[in-house]
DNA sequence: CAGTGGTCTAGACCACACT
DNA sequence: GTGTGGTCTAGACCACTGC
């Protein structure tokens, strides 16, 4: 593909350069980060798609103009940031949630006897999919304007035949234009995976805010709990790149047989 | 303090030595995980405390008899684990609980509107303290055999008047011993604080397992809430140095004025 | 000013994967 | 074997802190 010229500056020399600028706010950015930002703004632009092999360490060094150790920098925080994966001997790859290692890379809802993988894939329902325009609440998690074109998407998940998850999905009209019941229905593999390979769009980091809820008539028939029953309240927001959020998630886990893990350090 | 002069042998040539074993499992470990292990070790031991400020990399290296780069690289793994703290200029801190900055390490509600800040420090009421035989499960947690010491501690958290969190902790009798109630009340600044100073126990990370459950009569009569309110179960296992358990924590925490908040990546 | 951690480079060698 | 990422070294210079 072709590169612009511009992508062949003397990066070293721009960061001297940055660095001479006397100023109140010298803004010291070092070589790796800028190098970092770089070759973010390639993953988002799609040079490189999820799953693919990146150019190696000599050749982006070659590239940038600046030494393999500082190009090395640059991917080990991107590679902590689980926006690229690296592997001896093969090469660094484009994170994508179509991996079997992670099946569902957000999702904290564990078996309480047994790992992940000891129940087999989840049996999902879609109950509903339409488009609507955006109450005020949705559009600012969504940082849109109120009335803006969305999705919402409300499904089931089963785990060995008991219904466990119910959740709601809303995700901008733009981007996601042309998702119906049917191509999710279809699919095989994470919602996540769909997104990236049908629609371009790759989440990178989400936040939760977790409460503890007592179900209502709906919510309870579709989880087959009694009314009012405590169930666990999970609200997702979902980034792409540069902290665009491009989904709101909101679930209501049982946690009779399951329960939600988090490791703290 | 005085060193064994086994801390001065040439570990980069042990490295060799062990990567030349010719075996079915040659256990190649880089230099500097060596060196990590090492300076983990000399953690744990106390050789540095919680506070203090650690040799420098170049004291490390000679020390260590290797360059600069590589306790370089052991540092920023222990770093990264938020067991030490760099900064510029001053030099490299073992972590402590005992911060500013970060007033509850470990704790991830959050006040609906507003940051942690926003609403002053929590009111804290000790409701029970008391020494028993460690019930199975209990035991379990701890890594302890069923009927062996342990302390019992519950509490309330109350932030602005409204009691909050509601929690059990167990504790190993041994290396606890002489905790009483009088010595937390009097504490000011958090719990984990004192086990540092007082106990030479520092929590280096945790595991928590998080559901929702409806207030039993007891709970709710302490956090003011109705019978049968929803409430978020959170029950957290601390570890120390070298994964080893060493308390064991169940909190019900009000999710009508806060929330659980949590990262993704 | 000296001492600390932080960045950048250049080169050598090692472990791993593919061919 | 060739090419990849991973380790290790040595030295230079920069940014920050406190004397």
């Amino acid at each position: 593909m072709a590169i612009a010229p511009s992508s062949f500056t003397d990066i070293a020399a721009a960061a001297s350069a940055a660095s001479a600028l006397a100023g109140a706010t010298p803004a010291f950015s070092p070589l790796y980060q800028q190098i970092k930002v770089l070759i973010l703004k390639s993953l988002q632009a799609g040079e490189w798609k999820p799953g693919e092999l990146i150019p190696s360490e000599m050749d982006l060094a070659a590239r940038f103009r600046v030494s393999q150790g500082t190009v090395r920098k640059a991917i080990d925080e991107l590679a902590a940031e689980n926006l690229v994966m690296r592997h001896q001997g093969k090469g660094t790859f484009v994170a994508t949630h179509a991996e079997q290692q992670v099946q569902y890379r957000f999702l904290r809802l564990m078996p309480d006897n047994g790992d992940i993988n000891s129940e087999g894939p989840a049996e999902r329902q879609i109950i509903d999919c339409k488009r609507l325009r955006a109450p005020a609440d949705i559009a600012r998690s969504l940082a849109l304007r109120t009335g803006d074109a969305v999705l919402q998407l409300r499904r089931v998940l089963a785990f060995q035949g008991t219904p466990t998850i119910l959740e709601d999905v809303w995700l901008p009209g733009g981007p996601f234009k042309g998702l119906t019941a049917e191509r999710l229905a279809d699919y095989r593999g994470p919602m996540y995976a769909l997104f990236e390979t049908e629609f371009g769009v790759r989440m990178v980091r989400a936040e939760e805010n977790i409460r503890a809820v007592a179900a209502d008539a709906a919510s309870a028939e579709l989880l087959k709990v009694p009314v009012g029953e405590p169930l666990l309240s999970v609200e997702r927001t979902a980034y792409t790149y540069n902290d665009l959020p491009m989904e709101l998630r909101r679930g209501l886990y049982r946690t009779d047989t399951h329960h939600y893990k988090n490791e703290l350090s």
